[in-house]
DNA sequence: CACCCTAACCGGACCACGGTCCAGTTTCTT
DNA sequence: AAGAAACTGGACCGTGGTCCGGTTAGGGTG
């Protein structure tokens, strides 16, 4: 089980300078960087969390992950935790920071088809298929770090892939409203939804796979991929 | 626990009187019915906390409607709020039934191009603009109504118009995965998306209204309709 | 190198709210 | 009239989130 031990959502007067992001250039569109220097005791504080946080995940699933619990699993207060991660969506969220990351530096400047080289359309869809298996592997904390409806847009982890998403759009289909398609497109990749349809639908990420496939054609007004079967 | 058989949001057997809203018929497809006697008392009851609540959000808006508030508003204890509405969202819903049943009345039986009659491709595109408006209205109710993640899609209120929109596109696109495009369509009419791009990116509602007629020809493959502008 | 000063950090008491429970009360039925 | 089912209300609990007096790290200074 390896997090990230860095990164987070920040609280109040977030410092955020040059970042100590060793990733070959993310742009400024890394959303997360954060204080590169944070007092030794409270970089020890926060790894600590983190773990504690892991481990009570592995252990009770998501939902055992209560503030307090972490806290106390880390030895440190209460305040701490909020201290250094806002709320409890910023825990959730830097523990799947590192998986985040990933994704981000894979379609930015990754081997094709996910990253540069490859047409549009289809770096389109390898982005969908590995949104896809992304969620799907850490379905419950993804859900659980969905926070409240009015910030679960703004949120800028959502922002980056929207943006990626809109930028290959615009390739594919210069005079189309692509914003509002980008949007559309990554409504289909909520983890909620994947969710409902795998676990309550029963339906198999395959399906949801050629879903994806034949939705990116639609909307680019493209002819559908064969499909195998 | 499968089955959706309960509607709005009951609990333990929860009675749903007639209550005030004297709509006709809406077939059995009304998700929200709920069995009609309720006893006196508690009928009184309801009608005060639903009264009480419509008046706290009123006054200070969707998140001042407090469980507790709304108790004591009501002059009734607590504990009543929660035997007669679930839960919060259960609370919330109730007050949005009445448009609610209002727009599936119109979609089921109402004149075209919503109700029956007019081609469905037309009915798809009215369907759109119609729960565009109706969400507009009461974002920040709708907003709140929300349930959490993992049971937003099971929600009968929204299992019945995705299935109207399944069976629209059925009939346009009957080889398509239909079940899978209606969700996408549906997601474009989500409240936390329509409140972000209207209130957070400032959009004007009539560009969601074009972008959904434009969503929509996509996605059954058709022709643009001729935009005035 | 020892000291000090301050900003940053810490912890846990405290609050509000959603949700549960159950002893007591009211309504309906027969 | 009387019993059973349904309803009531408020005490109670767990959790997310805030606050603030006390503590500590660590850079500047002599």
């Amino acid at each position: 089980m390896l997090y990230a031990v860095f990164m987070s959502a920040s609280p109040p007067s977030l410092p955020e300078p040059q970042g100590l992001t060793g990733e070959p250039e993310l742009l400024q569109v890394s959303t997360f960087t954060d204080e590169p220097c944070l007092r030794a005791d409270a970089a020890r504080n926060r790894a600590r969390l983190l773990e504690a946080a892991a481990r009570l995940i592995a252990e009770h699933g998501a939902a055992g992950v209560t503030m307090e619990a972490v806290a106390a699993a880390a030895n440190v207060g209460k305040g701490t935790v909020f201290r250094r991660f806002g709320d409890r969506t910023g825990l959730l969220t830097a523990l799947l920071d590192h998986s985040s990351r990933k994704l981000q530096a894979d379609f930015l400047g990754g081997p094709p088809p996910l990253g540069p080289g490859a047409p549009p359309l289809e770096r389109l869809r390898a982005f969908g298929v590995a949104v896809l298996y992304r969620s799907a592997e850490q379905l419950d904390l993804q859900l659980a770090a969905q926070p409240d409806p009015a910030r679960r847009f703004a949120h800028p982890s959502v922002g980056a892939l929207t943006t990626h998403v809109t930028v290959l759009l615009r390739q594919i289909e210069p005079d189309a409203d692509c914003d509002l398609l980008a949007r559309t497109l990554m409504s289909y990749l909520d983890p909620a939804l994947i969710h409902h349809l795998t676990q309550q639908c029963g339906m198999p990420l395959e399906r949801l796979e050629a879903g994806w496939s034949d939705l990116v054609a639609r909307v680019t007004r493209t002819e559908p991929v064969a499909r195998p079967h």
